[in-house]
Order: structure tokens, then sequence, then C-alpha cells
DNA sequence: CGCTGCGACGTTACTCTATATCGCATATCG
DNA sequence: CGATATGCGATATAGAGTAACGTCGCAGCG
């Protein structure tokens, strides 16, 4: 329970493919055999992915996968949000509920945040337009016009901060 | 006055560099040549620097410097709060307002946000607290217990939002 | 005096991350 | 049919970061 907060989707990973295909679809994108290779590598991924453990695992089906192979799937998987890039950790991770972002009125660019655990390693999106509207309106107070926000939190997950 | 938002420090590098001197010092920690050197590459650069053009321009120098070189430098400045990391560019830059963060209280490693142009590259600096209150509000609602963060947001500056 | 510990720095070598570029195959449409 | 677009294989290279080891100089101390 204590992990709830931190857990990726419930659903199978293939179901979560086939919803990921049919919201490609729907915006005139196709997620190729490739494309869902590298998505399901990296929803079975326990936490955030590099794009060379990625390039190993894939080498197992597709043993002519090189670098641009992985970034360019990579690159569609961003540009049709099912997939963001963690910053500090130069690594990537399924998108967690695309489906309240988009029923809080996001596209698939969301604003979102998120928590990395130092100890276990667990990362977590989570989405609170306080934290978006805090970090816009100070950046419009400098004349600033925000376009796009990495807000990222390292610390202890609620099981990791348990154990102090 | 557009820019007056983006600007760095206005006093000369030097002088920045002697107060970052005698601030070392008084952590009983000292700025060295090389370590000096660097921190002047940084502050001189009209932008965030990566590591590799930080080395290219020290070579010039210091013939024999190789990446620990720089990196081993950036350390210690980062650690003493003199330069900072802009993750996503994988570049650093000089902490403007080091003093204003001292006189809010908060300490080297004080929690801060940039703001990045992507018409012209400036980044701006800035300390807002109800951004930094926001995020960690956020953390904690999900039983994170917040130790750093990352606030990054891409956009037009001022001065580039006016062209339009 | 020589020994020891430590911090700063040099040096080599390597891994990981990311992009550029060329080229081929297919697909879709007028 | 040719023309343009997309997906992807393949090679090469640029950029970012670290590991490991050696050396030098400078404390402090028996």
């Amino acid at each position: 329970m204590a992990e709830a907060g931190i857990m990726a989707g419930t659903q199978s990973v293939e179901a979560t493919l086939d919803e990921a295909a049919a919201a490609c679809a729907a915006r005139g994108a196709q997620l190729t055999d490739l494309r869902r290779q590298v998505l399901r590598l990296i929803l079975a991924a326990p936490h955030p992915i590099g794009a060379y453990a990625l390039l190993d695992q894939l080498r197992a089906e597709r043993p002519g996968a090189a670098p641009p192979t992985v970034y360019r799937a990579l690159d569609f998987l961003r540009q049709q949000g099912l997939v963001h890039r963690v910053e500090r950790l130069n690594a990537f991770v399924g998108c967690t509920g695309a489906e309240a972002h988009h029923a809080c009125g996001h596209g698939h660019d969301h604003p979102h945040q998120f928590l990395i655990c130092s100890v276990c390693g667990a990362t977590a999106e989570v989405c609170d337009s306080r934290v978006s509207e805090a970090v816009a309106s100070a950046a419009r107070a400098a004349g600033f016009r925000p376009v796009r926000m990495t807000v990222e939190v390292e610390g202890r997950c609620a099981a990791c901060a348990e154990v102090t």
C-alpha cells in the first residue's frame, strides 16, 4: 500500500500497447512493430531505462538494431506522448495515466513532474496543476513565455522513507 | 531593459572570482588556479556551456587538460554553489545571485529554477519560493520526501517573445 | 630527518548518450 | 507509371561522463 503512489499503471502491458496503437492511429500515426517492441520494453522495465539498455534488449529480437533504431523509436513515442524522458537520469519511462491527463484537458504534451527515489530508483509521474501553474506564473513574472517544463524531484519514496 | 530579467550579474568577472575565492576560504575550501580558470570561463560565457566546450577553451591555458580535469573542477564548483548544471542542456552556468539566496536564508544548495530561451539560448536563474513550495508539497502529498529538485522551463525570453 | 596521510591534479582508457548521414525498401497517390 | 513520403538498416562520429592509477606537494608527527 505504501507504494500506491509510486506504482505504474495496473493494466497489462499488452493492453496498454493496444490502446497506444489505437491512439496513434487516431492521430494518423502508426505504432509499427519496432516502435511497439521498444514501448513494450519500456513498459516492462521496473524503472526508467536508458537508451542503450533498451538497445541491448532490443537486439534479442532484432539483431541489426543500432543506436538510431532506438532513438528514432523513442522520438516517435515521445511525440505521441507515450514515453517521457527523465533528464536527470538520461532515461525513459512510459507515460502513466495518459488517459487521466487527457481527461483533465491536456494534450499529449501535458505538464508533468517526476518523483525519483534515490534509494530504490523508482520513478513516479505526477500531474499537479498547482505545480505547473506556479512554475508558469513565475516564468511569466520574469517576462518569459513558457512552452515546456521539466520538474524532477529527487528524494525518498514512501517505502524507502519508512526505513529511514 | 527587456532583458533585465535574463541578465547575469552586473559586476566584473574578476570581482566575482575574488568573492568566490573568499566564500570558499570561509568554508575551508580553496579556489585553486584550475578551479578559478574553469569558473572564469563559465562566467565569461554568454550562455550555459558544455563540459567539452569548456575543455577546449581550458586547453588554451592548460594543454594537458582532459575530461577529468574539467569534471573535477565542476564538481567542486557545484559543491560550493558557484555553478549549477542545466539538465536539459547538459551544460553549466554560474550561479547568479548567490548572495541574494544566502540573504533569503538558503544555503549553497538552494532551490532554483531555470528559464531557458529556445530561440537565443539565454538561461536565467530565478529563485521563487512559491514554486519550490508547490513542488515540495506535491511531492510530500505523494508520500515522497523531497531532497533536491530540478525545475527547468523552456520557452521564449522577453526579448525573443517581442519579435514573436 | 624520513614517514605517512591527504588533497589536487595529470594521464590513459573506457562507457554511455546522442546525432549525422547514406542508402534501401515499401507505400501511397496523382 | 513516376513522385514523394515514411520506415528502417547500417556506418561513423560527436558529446558526456567515469574508473583507475600515478605523481606531486604539503601538512603533521615520531
